[in-house]
DNA sequence: TGGCTTATTGGACCAAGGTCCAATGGTACA
DNA sequence: TGTACCATTGGACCTTGGTCCAATAAGCCA
């Protein structure tokens, strides 16, 4: 069930928990590097995917929590597995409200890391296949004219062409030689289709049943 | 700001602590409702809205946590807001983990408890009316015939008329026919409209951004 | 059994959308 | 200055969808 080929980042100052831990992941063939300086691993910026960031929270540099507070800025896509020695719960709670997998205290449970892991191997995998699916359908839409947007978004609103015409005040030719281009850019073959990308790119922030209180 | 007309809950074995909150709350002119017994609070099964809970962690007879557990095993749309004397991580973790507003240690800042709530209040007639809109879809739906109910997914998949007919083996006029009751019993002018209707109630279960790791 | 809903089909007709053809004026960039 | 792209429009034609009219058959429930 593993994917093998998963990266696995591990940050924390202590030599000791730094060696530990990537015998035990790599012993169930993750790919693992270590980083002494949170500094250093924020350096990368580029990280391979799909990934995983084990990261301690009390280091003397740079804490962990500060770590994850730039990671979430950079809206990088590394979910991050907390452990900690000496944590608090403002602490546990601070990250997990920033996103954090879990938040896990030392000495941490070899077999609950390695499910937490596995977890985030499997949240990267599946943000980062929505991250590119938004990704293409903005590119799609940067690739429409401006007068194509404007068709595209009263189309998608369920405007009829005749309206839209009025709206923009051309003729309703226009409006179908402009909505056709629409429809062959955004490589759609039904308006049905065409409104399903939409929702997918601007959705209505709706609050999942599973997590129904955070905001 | 406030909301005014909301209910707090207050649930705490701790009668001192039930009275002070209590105090504060209603001095923000909250109406607040205060139980011993979590077994109690449970027992309302119905809660008014917009409302908040601000329950104890540790209490003899049923914890904090399985009251949350109750809570979202019932689908009950009531935000948490833990207070607690002496918690530990792992529990903070569990009640975030379960959709908890924030996780505070006793003795509480005022101001925080009161922002929280004010959070809590918020979000929680966010919830009240996407569920009002989603239920009101779905009775909708339910007033759809089998048949119609068929055409209607077919239709927001983006088939035409002529291949709802041919797969569903009928002619394509029964098919008009469907579909121009399926536009009305579900109050929609527009395909686009009706498409929409349809992401609402079955969004494919994206990550949002501002919450990107939970699972 | 009689009335109700559901599912089905037909004809006629109109409105709307999609697709060919072709053309014009403007702007931007090399 | 010329080419490329953009926005616009026109005509002709066909397909698709929506809306009237009306009708039949099957199943259900009181």
């Amino acid at each position: 069930m593993n994917n093998k080929t998963a990266k696995i980042y591990v940050v924390d100052d202590d030599a000791s928990v730094r060696k530990s831990l990537a015998r035990l992941l790599r012993s169930v063939d993750y790919q693992v590097d270590t980083f002494s300086s949170p500094q250093n691993f924020l350096d990368l910026k580029q990280y391979e995917h799909p990934c995983c960031l084990i990261l301690d929270v009390s280091m003397p540099s740079l804490s962990g929590l500060e770590v994850q507070q730039k990671l979430v800025s950079n809206n990088a896509n590394v979910p991050i597995v907390f452990i900690t020695g000496y944590g608090s719960i403002p602490m546990s709670v601070r990250a997990l409200k920033q996103g954090a997998m879990n938040f896990l205290e030392k000495p941490v449970d070899r077999s609950e890391l390695l499910a937490e892991v596995e977890k985030a191997i499997q949240l990267n995998t599946r943000v980062d296949n929505e991250r590119a699916e938004i990704l293409a359908i903005e590119q799609h839409i940067n690739s429409l004219t401006p007068r194509e947007r404007e068709v595209f978004y009263l189309v998608v609103k369920g405007y009829l062409n005749k309206q839209i015409a009025a709206q923009l005040e051309v003729c309703e030719k226009t409006i179908k030689v402009h909505r056709a281009r629409v429809m062959e850019k955004m490589k759609v073959k039904s308006l049905a289709e065409l409104v399903h990308l939409n929702e997918l790119i601007s959705p209505d922030q709706r609050i999942s049943q599973l997590q129904p209180y955070r905001v």
